[in-house]
DNA sequence: TGTACATCAGTGAACGCGCGTTCACTGATGTAC
DNA sequence: TGTACATCAGTGAACGCGCGTTCACTGATGTAC
């Protein structure tokens, strides 16, 4: 990234200027993606708040001061890592969707494609579990915010399945719900297993799990009209315990 | 706390010398219950790692020094907190199941005992949330531990109900996970809800959840005696997506 | 009870360190002519 | 193509600050006689 002495003068001045040397712009970039690299790198070990300025920009090979020429704050280029993130979850989500899964094994796809999600982006899924719930207000609060989107997004899709069309809005969100806590809390067991042995274990665990989610799913009666969740045997006006 | 003269020669040596002044001893105690009690409170708006000895000392009302007396560095004292922060979870644990719950509102009792022990020691389970994932390494552990054992004393005691106790272990040590992780999150949204409309719609969707999931386990076949999971009609044996 | 000495929780000063932020600067890149 | 000037990413030095840790100390509490 230093470039006190970039490429004297211009190297090979041949046609225009297309290629051979990269332009300002481009430079700029480079270094900006080299300290979001750098921060995703160090965040493996470390908690956003336990991050200095310093160490980014030494992992970034650029001194202290460059930093501001990329980004305000610290809390700024912490946003900026959610929204990129989350971007790489979305992807992950939307071509889940785009895969037609066999409807037999939704449940094992989903989790194999959870766990070969988090593989591929260990330091995004790291980053935002660990944060989800940090100290750090700002980017806990972005962070949720996703997250509340992504469940209903999923609540949306959940409404095409055969059996739950004719669920209530709310449902269908608490269902959703249940299913992102799950998966969040499966792709944190993932990240922290080390060997294919572990990894396999909560795989089995997780399609069980889901597996319990979804046949209580299929037994469950929908709320009707009156929207009291009065739809088993329980007796839900017994006063407080 | 400061105590550079503290009572200037045992104030009134009436009978022995059993109330009037507290000892040496008392007073060690009083302080560490003193930075405890500060580091509790600092941590309901920082997350451990972003925590200063000299903040605690500060609000503990002693000299950054004196917490060496107490304390061999910040890490032991976070064993500390985790430790009493169990401790307390434990004994509401504890005292639910001696409860003796009508068995037709297991889950509201449940939840509500839940709702009661997070506002009664909103500073424990916060940092127990905050620290579950969190940056420092010590911590972590020892949480996932705790959170293990918790949930295999849960799967006990899920043996002991009239569906459940032909179920292989395994089975209810996954169970008991499930429902430990939607108390967690349930906890977690707890912490965030700042009036008591909020409350009450986390509390509705939480019976909710936990029904979904209490349902799904009573029309759940439980594994038989070859631990394969082909006790659903999904064909498990078709390879990889 | 009184005296002489030991213990030790808490003090306050000092240290070296890494931090975030500022600033005037440099020199390659970009542009106008 | 060549020249003169503007732009601006990155530099390096400096700053004041809060940090963790050390140390010799103080003086009330505790104990032995």
């Amino acid at each position: 990234m230093n470039s006190r002495t970039p490429s004297s003068r211009r190297e090979r001045s041949g046609k225009s200027r297309s290629r051979e040397t990269p332009s300002r712009e481009e430079r700029k970039e480079a270094t900006r993606r080299a300290i979001i690299a750098a921060a995703l790198k160090l965040l493996d070990e470390r908690s956003f708040s336990g991050l200095s300025l310093r160490e980014v920009t030494r992992e970034a090979g650029i001194v202290p001061a460059a930093f501001y020429r990329h980004f305000e704050s610290m809390d700024a280029l912490g946003l900026v890592l959610i929204d990129e993130s989350f971007r790489t979850l979305r992807e992950m989500l939307r071509s889940a969707r785009a895969g037609k899964l066999d409807p037999n094994r939704v449940i094992e796809s989903t989790v194999d494609i959870l766990i070969a999600g988090v593989a591929e982006q260990r330091e995004h899924w790291r980053f935002i579990g660990r944060e989800r719930s940090s100290g750090v207000t700002v980017l806990r609060y972005a962070i949720r915010t996703e997250i509340r989107l992504i469940t209903s997004e999923l609540a949306t899709d959940l409404a095409r399945f055969p059996g739950l069309n004719e669920w209530s809005t709310e449902d269908l969100n608490i269902l959703a719900s249940l299913f992102v806590n799950s998966m969040i809390i499966i792709a944190e067991a993932i990240e922290d297993a080390h060997d294919a042995a572990a990894l396999d274990e909560i795989k089995r665990t997780a399609v069980k799990q889901l597996r319990m989610i979804t046949v209580g799913v299929n037994a469950w009666e929908p709320a009707q009209v009156v929207d009291e969740d009065d739809q088993d045997p329980q007796a839900d006006d017994v006063p407080e315990v």
